[in-house]
DNA sequence: CATGAATGAGCCTTCATTCAT
DNA sequence: AATGAATGAAGGCTCATTCAT
């Protein structure tokens, strides 16, 4: 449950580990669904230790729900590194997208209330959400592709979200329809934006 | 708060306004800011009724967004009926679809997370998905269109619903985005689904 | 330790159970001593109910604090009333002023800090206070007694306040100072307001 | 906060600096708003520094009255030392008491609370009061003035030290009363005491 | 002598739910 | 059918204190 219970660590790595618990629950059982102390437990320290580093749990929520966009995006800039066709780029970034809300399906799943419920995180994740924007703009820019209404970008950002979402909570699936084919639609979208 | 207190009424009067209360609340401040007492109350009843009308708190919440579906899809339905021409026909739905989003904004980003989180909730949800998928195909029916893949039917319901949520929550606004141009790329989505 | 557990009772009951339980407590263990689901279970009740009563800690001390100075100053009154010489009724107004400050002083020692720190509480405090003066000028003018500057009641009540505290915390004795020429002396300054 | 940052410093000097800080934290935030890490960071320190000069909190705050005490009472001894009339003394002492008990009212407030609760701190405010009522003693022996029974003196103390406490608290003015005349009483009382 | 990360018991408070009336 | 007092588990957060470095 944790590891050895280090006495004395940088509060870096202590950091580091308690966001990665706290993923791993909010995840797992949602963010009303977790308590701080047992955060501070599964990442092998005592209660008190979450409060050093968080002021509070909703704290402790929003750096990790930064981690997972910054993640999500640093792989799918990467894919598009990898100077394979535009085609080939595209469905790699879905089926890297897809992987993520489906392994954060819980945490994707606490986001939209918290944020509806409470300002700061409202704000806060308005804030990436712009960064989102700003990224996309940026690659149209470096793949020397035209520019393109910001408003369109938004408009695909939430449908292969929501899509993304709702494969990784197995809506698709429970609802009986061809997940590939959806897949192969958002590919078709992404790919779209490439070019 | 809640007008007279009506004593011995039927119980399916009592379990509208309960359910009028709760919707309220829900939508003010989220389901896990609104405590089952506070909804009796702001009902006009004792905090035990609401438990001889639901069985806790979640069913009471599925009550309501089983309301909210209803209604939306009922005003849908309406402004298909009016015999308007079906540009003027998907303006009208999108604009409905906005207001609902808007008003109940609070509803709907308390959903995902319970949907998460309860299993009861899951099922609930993906049964209404399920009429909603019916309902479109049965649209394009009654208004003998060419049939078309559900999975198309479900990305455009995706779309539309997270698009319609980030204009209820203020999304749009918030990022400095045109609006009325979402709202038109919108409206051309559901007209291209008429025709 | 506390009696037996009623499922329902009046609010009236329960809340003055409460404060019995609440006045015990305090005066045993101070106001940081004390702990509110304590409190409750002392009264018989369980840790809710005392949330029911009290918007929080301070109020329930708040109330008992009133309670006490309530009871001191109708004690008061009573011996007053009673007909018997000014410089009897004097001796039994000390002694039993004495009695109430042995009793509580556990209450008495946690005041000053929370007029201080809190400032509901200072409010509350400060119109205690003026009651107190209130009720003297009163009694003078009852007694057909001269008028006499307010600032010197208040010098009287902070006077023999301030000894019977000590009295009642035990200090005059650890001084090893003789107890019953200090009494002597406030009843000659309580005899001296009377006349 | 605090100032630059001392390693290696004498250990008087140190723990003059915890003591300096902890008074000032005390007498803003009372005892119990006042925790022993912040104290610590206050004097420039890290938090165990604190526990290497104090067993305790409780013993850093006995740390801090006694100073407080000694400071009262050589000021006020270096006052009667002054060689002014007598009248003119009388006046210095209650301004200078006064000063005081205003400049640390936040000490004051927490220290009854502490007496009671703590057998410690009870015997620590005891021998002070002792060394208070010795030193009323030797002064009137050292002014050539006839003895007195030591409980008046004491109630000169409990008396003077309580209407200090309600002015520095400012309860007085709170209750709308004239301050300058409740201080030429106190004038007199110290007046009355040197003669 | 000093550091400061870590500890963990404990407190205040909430709220979904029950049940005697 | 309705009442509403009572329940009590649970959870967020604090802070005095320790100890490895």
């Amino acid at each position: 449950m944790g590891g050895p219970r280090p006495r004395r660590g940088s509060p870096e790595l202590t950091r580091e580990r308690i966001i990665a618990a706290a993923a791993r629950l909010f995840n797992r059982l949602g963010y009303h669904g977790t308590d701080s102390n047992r955060i501070a437990k599964e990442a092998g320290y005592a209660t008190g230790t979450f409060y050093k580093h968080f002021r509070d749990k909703r704290e402790a929520f929003l750096a990790v729900y930064e981690r997972w966009v910054t993640d999500e995006w640093r792989g799918i800039d990467t894919e598009l590194r990898q100077g394979t066709g535009r085609r080939e780029a595209a469905e790699r970034i879905v089926e890297l997208c897809i992987k993520f809300h489906t392994e954060w399906r819980g945490l994707r799943a606490s986001l939209m209330e918290l944020i509806f419920s409470d300002a700061e995180a409202r704000k806060f994740f308005r804030k990436q959400r712009r960064r989102q924007l700003d990224f996309v703009a940026h690659l149209r820019y470096r793949l020397s592709l035209p520019p393109r209404a910001r408003e369109q970008d938004a408009i695909h950002l939430f449908t292969t979200e929501r899509v993304y979402d709702a494969i990784g909570q197995g809506e698709i699936d429970a609802l009986g329809l061809d997940e590939s084919a959806i897949v192969e639609s958002m590919i078709e979208r992404v790919h779209a934006l490439l070019k």
